[in-house]
Order: C-alpha cells, then structure tokens, then sequence
DNA sequence: GTCGACATGTAAATAGTTACATGATTCT
DNA sequence: AGAATCATGTAACTATTTACATGTCGAC
C-alpha cells in the first residue's frame, strides 16, 4: 500500500454494509457523503479494479437483460485493511480557502469587491443549510431507530450544519465590520473637505 | 491561464503589498496564512519563473554577501490578472474529511475504536483553538491598528476560531452521544443475560 | 423514437507534494 | 566546529479530475 490513497478505504467501507457496483458506489456518495467525500467514476472503477488484484475485493457479473453490472464483495483480506485503516488517526483537512486567501488581501484590493464576495458566500452557505435541513428531516422518516446506520449518518450530518451555522455566523460578523468601516472612513472624507 | 491554478494569485497578492523573495512568500504563509492556504516551496519557485516569463512579475538580485536572493516585483499586468480574480466568485472548498469518513462507517465497524478517534480529534481541536488565541493576542499587541491589513488578517483568524469552536462543539456532541448509546446497549445484554 | 438514467471504462491533463540537491551565512 | 537558518531549485511521484467513448434499458 502507499503513502496515502484515501479512496480506497471510502470504497472498502461502503462493501462492508453490503455488496456494490461501482454505479450504486458513486450513487451511494451523491445522496449521503456528497458533503464530505466524493470520488469520481475515473477513480471508483480503476480502484475496484486494483482492490480485485490485490485480493481486498471479488466480483461477479450480473446480468439486467444485455446490460453487465460487476457486484463486489469485500473479503476476509478487504476486513483486516479496513479494520487497520480505523485504527490510524484520522488526518486533518489541509484546508485551500479561496474566499480566506481574497479576503487575507483585502487591504491591498478593493473593498466594495470584497464585501460582494462575502455576500455571495453568505447566499451559499445559506443555501446549503436549507438543503442540509431538508436532507435531514426527509432522512429521518425514511429510516428506522433500529438501524445502527442512523445514528453515525445523523452525526456526518450534524457536522454539515453546524460547520455552515458557523460559516454564516462568520460571514455576517465579516460583513458588518465592513460596513461600519466604510461608513466611518467616508465620514472621515467629507470632513476633510468641509476643511 | 489554465483552468484553476490558484497558486498565482495567493503569490501575486503577497507581491502587491511588497516586493518579496520566494522565500520570504514561503515564510510569511507558514506565519500568517497557514491555516487556509500554503505553499511549498516546490510550488513557489517555479510559480514565479512562470509568472516571470508571462510579464505578471518582475525580478532583481540582491546579494547579501555571496548569497543570492531573487526579489520579485509585480507587474501592472499582474496587477491587472489579480483584480479580475478578486471579481470571480471564489470556489468552494472541496471537502474530503476522513474523519467523518470513518464516522459513516461507524456501524459496520468498532463503536470503541470510533470514539477513540473522536477523542484523539478533540484533543486536536483543543490545541488548534488554543493556538489561535495565542496568535490573536500576540498578534493584536504587534500590529497598530492604523494597519489597514490588521482588520482582514482578524477577520481571517477569526474563521479559525469560529470553525475551531463548531468542531468542537460537535465532537463534544458525538462523543456524548455514543458514550450514552453504549451504556444503554450494556443493559440490554444484562437484561437479556438474567432472563 | 428519443431522452434520461443505467453502467463501465480509458486517456490525458493538472495540481501539488516529498524528497533530493546544493551551498552560504549566522549563531553558539 | 557544527547546527540552524537562509535561499534556490529539480525530479519523481501521487492523487485526482475532466473529458471522452460506448452501449443498454425503460418511460413517455
């Protein structure tokens, strides 16, 4: 195994509720890890493939009339790699905060410019924990108290929406600081002239 | 320009506050925007051959003695590339989280082995939060308040602070959460041992 | 009959990191 | 004398994404 190689264990994880192929893969991260790990078809398919040599997965076809799906099943081998996999502390986001790095330079750019990225990440963000509310309760009709499932899925969730609350709250505070500075230095302008 | 390629901007806004080696960009990332944006060196150096060749950024030597240091000056045209990214919607981050990855899969693996991640996490956060108190109090004591760099750079540490203390609420949260769920899933096995 | 979802895959490009390589200067 | 820091750079690798390529099936 290499150095890092994430995808791996998202796909080994995914095997050890039940068998998969790679579409019900990739399906499974657009409704449920979307916010917090996604993988691409050009990484799921040629990962499958890999994990198959190295004997982490076995696969057999099944057949919808013409149309192939390859089902994959996680083996004693895929087990013991997952399990070692929980066992190592999970690293920390390198974060790339493009909105962070614009704002970092605010003094040396424009102002009026900053502010209206801040208020279109405000309309995101806002966006984004309505979405994380809908997914919330649409989830919880639709899955039993008895499934252990529920409770860790509740909890990635939680995470979304406070992150977001924390964002919004963030973003606000940013946004009035702003613009009280920009009342108060446009004061400071007009009183020089009245000089 | 190619598609993403953010590493351009986050040098060519370090240069438009002053003329810079690529080794004090390398510096001033690691002290001040380590927590949103870094560099390695590796990214640097050719980064500014590039933005060179492209007329964004000019170079003179300096020698301190034998020792060289190549000290960059941004062009009007990298001036001119920086503010037409200031008027693009900045990207939302990408988040690939293992920690919530692991979470996910909380069911189908070791509910002990989980909170110990969400332990070692906590502790984590704990420290990062404390680290950046310490830059705030540090910081605010180093730069007058005339500084018009001093309210962005705030407001930039602030984010930390604010995401720092989600995190740790959440975790918080979780751990409770799980703790609670496993004494109540010991009495049922006892309960169902004395029957 | 055609559109959208199902299903699998490859090629090429990109971005970015680690490790390597070199040598000067300053501090202790 | 030796360690730490200053200073620049390249080679190799890794991971990952976008775009391409192909074809089936079901619904309207």
């Amino acid at each position: 195994m290499k150095k890092s190689d994430k995808s791996r264990f998202a796909i080994l994880g995914m095997l050890l509720r039940e068998p998969l192929s790679g579409y019900e893969i990739r399906k499974i991260m657009l409704n449920y890890t979307i916010h917090f790990w996604q993988e691409s078809d050009a990484s799921i398919y040629p990962m499958l493939k890999k994990l198959e040599t190295e004997g982490k997965v076995k696969s057999r076809s099944q057949y919808v009339g013409e149309r192939e799906s390859r089902i994959f099943e996680i083996t004693p081998a895929g087990k013991k790699e997952f399990a070692n996999w929980i066992e190592i502390p999970a690293e920390e986001e390198k974060h790339r905060n493009e909105l962070l790095l614009m704002l970092f330079f605010g003094a040396n750019s424009n102002k009026e410019k900053i502010l209206k990225q801040l208020f279109i990440r405000l309309q995101k963000e806002k966006e984004k924990k309505k979405n994380f509310e809908n997914i919330k309760t649409s989830f919880l009709s639709k899955i039993s108290d008895k499934d252990r499932n529920k409770l860790f899925w509740m909890m990635t969730l939680e995470n979304g929406i406070i992150s977001t609350n924390a964002d919004i709250k963030w973003l606000q505070e940013c946004i009035n600081i702003l613009q009280k500075n920009k009342l108060a230095s446009n004061k400071t302008k007009k009183e020089k002239k009245r000089k």
